[in-house]
DNA sequence: AGCTTTCATCGTCTATCGCCGATAAACGAT
DNA sequence: ATCGTTTATCGGCGATAGACGATGAAAGCT
């Protein structure tokens, strides 16, 4: 999106929002947070067990998966001809965190490496 | 989304998760992260005041805003011939604590209305 | 009255998303 | 070795998102 053009009093802040909004992309499905929920019910369940529970092809929730997966909201460890997928607790801790800290700044008017020009 | 197909043990559960993934994904755009900080960091400015901080047209902008207002992130007052625009702080901090409680249960293994099969 | 400023909306274009079926790869079982 | 199972990936399709310029409406200014 022409980084380098002009730094339009933004550089740092601009990719640390990049990175939120990259979390919350992750997040922001309502097919993926059933997929968080049922993954949080169970110890570790495989894609197959997932697919069981929702109205989509397999390949669909493969998708799904994957984007948690790279969004590092959840784990994998291939066990056997399986894929066992559990959520990455400490990952939504910090992505809970994360999202918290900001919106709490946003109400709180205390706009993080702001408040210069009205 | 073939809304009455199967209730695939899934009903009341999959309208929460519509509602937080919309919440999320009004946030869940860089740009619309940038406007949030902006906005929270003075009283209310306008869309012109938006327009100058960020490298995207008028018309772009007013969008972003739309979608935020949308979403009810933010609040508008027309004044005189400019919009102004301010953050909802109770709003914020409505979807800050739902994205809490849910990414605090999922991580404590909580998932509600679920923990039947396997 | 004109002119400027500000904003919202429309139409268009492109890129990406979300879904699917089909297919291949990996593994276990017979 | 040959199935059956599970998963990941590919290609395609329709729908949507995000960007832009152009236009029009509303409000202020001279």
């Amino acid at each position: 999106m022409k980084a380098s053009h002009e730094p339009h009093a933004s550089e740092t802040r601009c990719c640390a929002s990049k990175d939120l909004a990259r979390g919350l992309a992750a997040l922001a499905h309502p097919v993926r947070i059933e997929i968080l929920r049922h993954l949080s019910g169970v110890d570790a369940c495989c894609c197959k067990d997932v697919v069981g529970k929702l109205p989509l092809a397999q390949s669909t929730v493969s998708q799904h998966l994957k984007v948690l997966l790279e969004a590092g909201l959840v784990r994998v460890r291939p066990e056997g001809q399986r894929s066992n997928y559990a959520v990455d607790r400490e990952a939504l801790l910090a992505l809970s965190g994360a999202v918290n800290a900001f919106l709490s700044d946003c109400a709180a008017g205390a706009a993080p490496a702001q408040k210069e020009k009205i």
